[in-house]
DNA sequence: TTAAACTCTGTACCCAACCCCAGAGTCAAG
DNA sequence: CTTGACTCTGGGGTTGGGTACAGAGTTTAA
């Protein structure tokens, strides 16, 4: 009687479940986003419930959360000290607004950018080219490049 | 009688003219953003121009492109190849706009899950992971996620 | 039972976009 | 002509997020 849904899979079944490769979760576990289950026999199993979290992993850093960043929100799932916990997350709501209104910005200039450029006849050098050439003139130091 | 503004500079000049570290216009040459001058002597001397250039791919960047994009914008730049330009940041701003929709949906789930644990205690699962996890169904391939 | 497919540990390497250093040579102000 | 600031080449290291391989052991389906 092969069970269609075992209760625990191998490191190769679990990462195909969450559609990653085994180095990627080996490579959580090292970075403490994974649990490293006890070895039953030679091999480690893994409980289903992992393919949640590293799904959760994967669609948290397509919005652009650092692993580390990651790794606070799970405590946040894993709660055990309130009063921590919220400011954590309080940081991370601060952060994010920081990062949308960056992001907006951006979005703007370039949006800007594309309009000139549509508007323009052809003897005129692209707008696109010609404004980012001439950017800001403060020199500045080390771009502070967020990211 | 020293010459103001001489028609040329050395390496070093024209990093602090544009804002950027000596290695930062060596790192360009050999992504060959930027030309590698003939030596005049043992050194090599800049035009003036080239600080233009250095702001230019600096400005892109902080506007979200990658040097490859950017050297393909430079590669663009003379021709009447509007039209490609336009794309390549269109491109981008199709990628924002998506950004900033999940930041956008997950700022609310923080704080969804801020309010719920500020009148409930920390009882509950939290929402974000549920949020999070199911998101997409889509296991997907290797996240294309750029930059 | 045996061969394919898998797992284990460990190290090494990849990318972008730089930064830093060494050691030798060179330029230019005083 | 000296001295100090610069330049050259070339190598290395950094951080973040993994990937690849090596060599040995283990499972499991036919």
């Amino acid at each position: 009687m092969a069970d269609a849904t075992p209760a625990s899979l191998t490191i190769g079944r679990l990462a195909r479940a969450a559609g990653v490769g085994v180095e990627t979760i080996r490579y959580y576990q090292q970075r403490a986003l994974l649990p490293v289950p006890a070895a039953t026999g030679a091999f480690r199993r893994y409980p289903v419930a992992l393919t949640a979290r590293i799904r959760f992993i994967k669609r948290a850093q397509e919005l652009g959360f650092s692993l580390d960043e990651i790794t606070e929100l799970l405590r946040l799932e894993d709660g055990a000290n309130r009063g921590a916990i919220r400011r954590i997350a309080a940081q991370r709501m601060e952060q994010i607004a920081l990062k949308l209104a960056d992001l907006r910005r951006i979005q703007q200039a370039l949006a800007h950018l594309v309009a000139q450029c549509e508007h323009t006849g052809c003897e005129l050098p692209c707008p696109i080219i010609a404004t980012l050439a001439q950017g800001d003139r403060a020199p500045a130091h080390r771009a502070p490049e967020h990211r």
